[in-house]
RNA sequence: GGCGGCAUAGCCAAGCGGUAAGGCACGGGUCUGCAAAACCCUUAUCCCCGGUUCGAUUCCGGGUGUCGCCUCCA
């Protein structure tokens, strides 16, 4: 069975077939780089990523492009508001954006454009518009005439006329129709501009997506991906502005993740309860962070709690220990992995992603074979090709997911340690176990837990 | 008002025609000098009412609840 991903375009499943054999071309919607980026902008940085390596784990070669807009109204915004250029508050957003995606081990995209990068490719995309009509200049604006693209409302399924009651006209802005929306913008006194045909200004939202999808990956696409929320008007809008020009296709399959809820609602500023990645990362492990994330079906919505990831902290370490047990138990010793093995695990993993990418039942497969593997690790007939099988399918299949299990943390211990473990060690020869005891208290006290196994003592770092 | 998602054990979450994966938590047990880690066992009238079917958590209709898009918000 190959894979079928679910699009919004036809809410169906459907076998994924790229345009070229062997490669895939898609676009996600990146962030406006005016602020730290919240847990809502992880998902699909983080979904998407795993999109990505999944596509890459199964052959593909994926280009991957993914924007900054930087430059908009919140921008502008934020450039008064904190007396800093709209350029330099971009480039620390960006920065910020790297380090925290960095951090939930999302891989950079093979390009990630910007908008004030690819100016001359957005400005012809709309002179061209406005040279086929689609488009209309209006007091330095310039307006996407909606009503002439006859499929407008197919990705999100709704009519023109049940729009048309939504639409509304904001103070000054000179439309034919309340569903034209702004390809150009006059620049106010002041504000950071570029000249064009209609005269100084700035480019609207939904264009830049279109020219850059057209300047890195062509007229039409394999995968096109955001946020629930860019269905409407985002997308459609993009799709309006590339189908008009290009007379085909812009992208064959829509993605589109849920939301990240806090308490159940939605989470805005005006609430009050926006989770930065940036703070978030200082209370827990960014890769239970990307663990939990992918606990979910994307596109279901997740409730974001300190509770839930505490759980998750929980799960993600029976994963992490299963994997450390195994890598002592099998220390240094070389040998090939029993590949029935592998595979007994590799082929439910690989059907669980095939149907839309389904993390959850893939993180399903991963304990699944942790249980076997503590089990093989109790089992003295165990062979280390066995063993060698588990640590194999406990590496390869979290690294599709973009998680990591292998231990971290500094194994380096001075050398009153060493003495100690080793002094605890002869007491228990000597059977003096409250000396032992007291020693695996006092490192207990230090960080440093300690674990008897028939293989000899193993030690791991926890607090408490 | 238009369009859509979701409702499964204490909690999280898969499954989507043949009487329910996985995880967290709780309880009991095994192993251990004692622990830890681990393993085993235990825990579900699948929101309600109709319908289709030999058979429905799974399909259809209705209802209730809940979340969201229709506001350049991922």
């Amino acid at each position: 069975m190959g894979l079928n991903v679910y699009n919004t375009l036809t809410r169906k499943k459907e076998p994924f077939h790229p345009i070229e054999e062997g490669k895939v071309r898609m676009y996600v919607c990146g962030p406006t780089v005016y602020n730290y980026i919240h847990i809502g902008n992880a998902r699909p940085a983080v979904v998407f990523d795993t999109v990505r390596r999944y596509f890459e784990y199964r052959g593909y070669k994926v280009n991957y492009v993914s924007n900054f807009t930087d430059v908009d109204d919140r921008l502008i915004n934020a450039s008064k508001a904190r007396h800093q250029s709209v350029p330099e508050i971009a480039e620390q957003f960006i920065k910020a954006y790297k380090e925290d995606t960095g951090a939930l081990n999302v891989q950079p995209a093979t390009v990630h454009p910007r908008a004030t990068e690819t100016m001359p490719e957005i400005i012809a995309f709309i002179n061209k518009l406005v040279e086929s009509g689609f488009a209309y200049e209006s007091n330095g604006d310039v307006y996407f005439r909606t009503r002439k693209f006859k499929e407008y409302g197919k990705l999100s399924h709704q009519s023109i006329d049940d729009l048309k009651a939504g639409a509304r006209i904001q103070i000054g802005e000179d439309k034919e129709d309340p569903l034209d929306f702004a390809l150009w913008k006059a620049a106010k006194p002041g504000e950071i501009k570029w000249n064009s045909p209609w005269g100084d200004g700035r480019p609207g939202w939904h264009i830049e997506c279109s020219a850059m999808v057209e300047k890195y990956l062509g007229d039409t696409i394999d995968i096109h991906a955001g946020g629930t929320d860019l269905t409407f008007p985002h997308h459609e809008n993009e799709i309006a502005q590339s189908e008009s020009l290009h007379h085909q296709t812009m992208a064959h399959y829509w993605l589109h993740n849920g939301h990240i809820q806090i308490n159940h609602e939605k989470m805005s500023k005006s609430i009050g309860n926006v989770i930065l990645v940036h703070d978030l990362i200082k209370k827990f492990d960014p890769q239970v962070v990307r663990f939990f994330i992918l606990t979910v079906q994307y596109r279901h919505p997740i409730n974001f709690s300190d509770a839930l990831l505490n759980d998750a902290v929980q799960a993600f370490g029976r994963l992490k220990t299963a994997h450390y047990n195994l890598s002592h138990r099998l220390n240094e010793s070389e040998s090939a992995a029993n590949e029935t093995i592998v595979e007994k695990y590799r082929k439910p993993f690989i059907e669980a992603m095939n149907d839309d990418f389904n993390t959850a039942n893939a993180i399903a497969v991963l304990f699944d074979a942790a249980r076997d593997a503590n089990i093989a690790l109790q089992n003295e007939s165990s062979t280390i090709e066995e063993l060698q099988a588990y640590l194999q399918v406990l590496t390869e299949l979290p690294a599709v997911l973009g998680l990591t299990l292998a231990d971290d943390t500094d194994r380096i211990v001075d050398r009153d340690v060493e003495a100690l473990i080793q002094n605890r060690e002869e007491a228990r020869k000597n059977r003096a176990f409250d000396v032992a005891d007291a020693i695996r208290d006092q490192l207990k006290e230090a960080g440093i837990i300690l674990e008897d196994t028939p293989q000899g003592v193993r030690w791991k770092r926890g607090n408490v």
